[in-house]
DNA sequence: TGTACATCAGTGAACGCGCGTTCACTGATGTAC
DNA sequence: TGTACATCAGTGAACGCGCGTTCACTGATGTAC
């Protein structure tokens, strides 16, 4: 069957989708190739004809995953602050809501994936430091004048670190009370790191 | 061939040891039964005698793996007040050096494990659920004692957060100077969050 | 206008391999007679 | 003291299964003559 302009590269995009969404939900090693292609309409014998190795596909994935949720992020941040409130807050509450340690496979790729992906090839960190810097930069711009260049970035940074380990606390546990006070401090503290630069 | 009395025990020991390492060294589904059995000088048909399932062994490496880790963590706590220090600040600062983030594999399973864990049973979950409470209970021990009891369990919650997530986005990136910075970054946020409770 | 052929996204069988788990067996030692 | 047997930690072949990857093939359409 002959195919539409742009067919193929719209069967590839589906499997990025696809495969972005299960790497989060299950883990990467545990989304097969067979199963990513049958979940995307397809027979796992035509992957190759769109990815070089699955770990071509990780990396893609990883990209997509991230662009979408920092996208959301920074316009939660926009919203609030056309709306005179702390962009800041808006990042964290929306990062640290229940609904975001519920659905991780429309979630941070990199709460659920950065442990598993420090131990895959370098070619595939050097794409997940550059989505780790992106994403620190979002927050970043939110925080106030107060924070010199480099005080800005080691402080973003943290508060993406506390954001990030809260989310996976909260996803691990079985008690929903904890789960919910490993979210509601993370809040606190990120907010608290944010106010301003340390003496 | 007999054995000497407690040589079962011993030998179940060795594994549930070798299993701790090689979990958080390279992930719970990337090390298999065989794999772990040879490393500890056995062969497979042997681990249906000691546990009733991989799963089984899973829960069993986890308590192991953080019982030695959050006894580091408390010694050196205890060290530090006998010598006038501060027990927060040596917690924080053993956690973030860049010694344990170098090897996962004898350092804290919640920063290796915690997003895998949080896809495995509930049986397995509780268990990680007691550790984890076990382990912010360490830090919560170090707080000064203007934190309230509940909020002592929720910034001792927040720091650990904020140093599991420092770890791994340290162990993620590719950039040596990125990596520090969360360590020293996150270093800061910790000791921040510790010193005293929210206004 | 009608036929032959090129294109190419997708198909499905097959590759070698490792997974978790089961099970009949081994063989050195301790115990019973 | 010597022989027969029970014990049991550990062995290794085998189970069905899914993995990532390869490859000869299909078949609907567009193009060339």
């Amino acid at each position: 069957m002959r195919y539409a302009a742009g067919h193929r590269e719209e069967t590839r995009r589906r499997v990025v989708e696809v495969a972005a969404r299960r790497f989060r939900k299950d883990g990467i090693e545990a989304a097969g190739v067979a199963g990513l292609m049958a979940d995307a309409g397809l027979t796992h014998g035509g992957f190759y004809a769109h990815f070089s190795s699955k770990e071509a596909l990780v990396r893609d994935a990883i990209v997509a995953a991230l662009a979408t949720s920092r996208d959301h992020l920074a316009a939660e941040a926009a919203t609030a602050r056309t709306e005179g409130r702390d962009g800041l807050e808006a990042v964290v509450t929306a990062y640290l809501r229940p609904g975001h340690r519920d659905r991780p496979e429309i979630g941070c790729a990199i709460a659920s994936l950065a442990a598993e992906l420090a131990r895959h090839p370098d070619e595939t960190r050097e794409v997940l430091t550059d989505q780790i810097r992106a994403t620190v930069a979002v927050i970043r711009a939110e925080l106030p004048p107060a924070f010199a260049a480099s005080e800005a970035d080691t402080a973003a940074g943290a508060i993406f670190s506390t954001m990030v380990g809260a989310l996976q606390m909260a996803r691990a546990v079985t008690d929903p009370a904890l789960s919910d006070s490993f979210l509601s401090g993370a809040k606190a503290a990120a907010l608290a790191i944010g106010r301003q630069p340390p003496r």
